[in-house]
DNA sequence: CACATAAACGCAAATGAATTGCAATTCCAC
DNA sequence: GTGGAATTGCAATTCATTTGCGTTTATGTG
């Protein structure tokens, strides 16, 4: 059930290059990454910018990637494996994973509500607190 | 129950000044706002960006505005009013506001499941979908 | 395997949001 | 009214992100 990343691309019909096979790889951490971060961790391959934020284009609007918002003033990505969330420490920037999902129900709910929405494809759901180090 | 923004504004231990009010003035509309849509909605009162920005990060650190993520790639601002969220269409960008918002047991729930984390104090939750115009 | 083509890339420049330092101004409590 | 702290404007800066363009590279087709 393992996919390496040249499978990944593959399947979403990007080319194997090294820039992208890195970036996937980079983003395999238990961290969502900013741009930034994703530059300074990959520093040996001499990536562009540039190229860097193209790919993450493509990788998102195929689903490769997720992006999320971590209230940083700047984007954060993470591979699009299994649907989850996070636990955001205001106080240390800790990010855990949170797995519990169940939105199914609610996303009904405001469909139905709704007088001017017809679909829902995704959602975005964070939670902000401290983390016990921080309390 | 209506408050003003100079007594929004007193009551967070703001000063009251032209700046302020007409900053939470500009947010008291429909839609979110970015810095840049703050100023040009302001543009008679000539204030500075750096103002808008100062001002904005006091007012979230203190709960009067609330800081969202609209997934463009710069943060949108509005008025902390009644809890609620958003429903965002890709493809023309319009929002609706969701007022559904159960999450308080699934907040107990990553609670008691996370071993890292010792409170929750905010969440982000927003829909992303197709307006009915855009189906 | 060569080759054509579209995708991906690097580089440089431009844009645009957000931040910072500092001096001047303004609100507010006393 | 006066003093001190909060707020502001301005200018300069930082940092993320985007864009144009010419070059390189992966890939499928013959």
């Amino acid at each position: 059930m393992q996919m390496n990343y040249s499978e990944i691309l593959r399947g979403a019909s990007f080319k194997v290059t090294i820039g992208r096979t890195a970036i996937l790889q980079a983003l395999s951490g238990e961290k969502p990454l900013s741009v930034p971060e994703i530059l300074r961790k990959l520093r040996g391959k001499k990536l562009d910018a540039a190229t860097v934020y193209r790919a993450l284009e493509a990788f998102t609007e195929t689903g490769v990637v997720r992006r999320i918002d971590l209230q940083h003033s700047h984007a954060h990505y993470e591979l699009a494996g299994a649907h989850h969330h996070h636990l955001i420490c205001k106080s240390c920037g800790k990010i855990e994973d949170v797995d519990v999902c169940d939105t199914k129900d609610l996303e009904n709910t405001i469909l139905q509500r709704s007088k001017l929405f017809g679909s829902i494809a995704a959602h975005s759901l964070e939670f902000f607190g401290l983390c016990k180090k921080c309390v």
